[in-house]
DNA sequence: CCTTGTTCTGAACATACGTTCAGTTAATCT
DNA sequence: AGATTAACTGAACGTATGTTCAGAACAAGG
């Protein structure tokens, strides 16, 4: 097998990818041609066809390799004692984890109606197994006391939507850190699911 | 000027902005042709431009359409005394105007980045008008003690986000009315900016 | 140095796109 | 009844799309 070091595939591949993550996300997969991530790749567009069967099977592996990194991450994390603790830990890790990697978070919200039924189901999924651990951080605060959260299921999609929106407004280099901002977001979560 | 009555403008008019706004919420405003639209309207595609100039025009205008009602209707409903009873208006009048048209909202909030550049400053001030009443709210509700929100513009920002985040999941028919669920979700947000 | 196999080019394929327009149909007005 | 005109058809315009593939370029192994 000749052509292993030096060859041009270690660089292209990575650089198809990158670049068609970044074009999905400003201009959306439906808007983005083949030719047009080959112009900024810099190769013919036959040639991205070495790194991806299709267009849609290009963006089902942005998507499934974000969501793999995304369950892996989290698993990785950390486990503290209490609810109350896993509650903030699962804040600070969402906003930390969503700012650290905009461009996937924005298209692994928006193009999900792009992918092909079976890839559909995949990502979903694995969107449900994450939004769990959320579930089962509430409910068993909720059994422990902890928190007074009268619907769980409820109150996870309601938080989730709250910490994900961070994306939409927030900028690198502007007047709040990240710590700043998931300090703030903390603050109102926690008042959120606590008796008053 | 003839064919005032019984014109099939009355019809054939309506007809291509609810089929377009259908469809763009189903699969993307890049990902639907204007042949499609009028597959489904019933007619040959030339006769869509008796009713837009082009594709660009049909989607400002289901936007543009959205949110002047979004503000009319907003400035329309009654404004209680008192902070806590304005953000509560707030939350239900959100929750409930969202959910009885959640095609026009999924749109508004996905396709902003297919409008032209000066469509898209035009939706984007009107968007921003509306999160300004919010933050007009917490800001008040702050000065007067009744809330304790450290950063009012991130509050409003996380709120409207939580709020909209309603959208992804309700289904009409399910196990919760709009009422409960609004009821639910006000918990949340009364007591994430109160003081604990 | 010559074979091997990877990587890429350049061109082609069939199909789809947004938009335009001359001409047909039919409802209304005088 | 005839004139007017809104509403629509059917076809065409040029361009863009995703994908394929024969062959060129070229780096490495024997």
């Amino acid at each position: 097998m000749a052509r292993t070091q030096g060859s041009h595939s270690d660089i292209t591949g990575p650089k198809v990818r990158d670049t068609a993550l970044r074009l999905f996300a400003q201009h959306g997969y439906a808007a983005v041609s083949m030719r047009q991530i080959a112009r900024e790749v810099g190769v013919q567009v036959g040639a991205l066809y070495n790194y991806t069967p299709d267009k849609q099977a290009l963006l089902f592996s942005l998507l499934k390799g974000h969501m793999d990194e995304l369950l892996a991450t989290w698993e990785a994390e950390p486990r503290p004692e209490g609810s109350r603790h896993r509650l903030e830990a699962f804040v600070r890790f969402h906003i930390r984890f969503n700012l650290d990697r905009p461009q996937a978070i924005f298209i692994s919200y928006m193009e999900l109606r792009n992918l092909a039924p079976e890839n559909f189901a995949v990502i979903e999924a694995q969107r449900k197994v994450y939004e769990g651990a959320l579930e089962a951080i509430l409910r068993d605060g909720q059994s422990e006391g902890a928190f007074s959260v009268p619907d769980t299921r409820l109150a996870s999609y309601a938080l989730i939507a709250m910490l994900t929106g961070v994306n939409t407004w927030y900028r690198a280099g502007g007047r709040l850190s990240i710590e700043e901002v998931a300090d703030i977001y903390w603050d109102m979560v926690r008042k959120s699911v606590s008796a008053d």
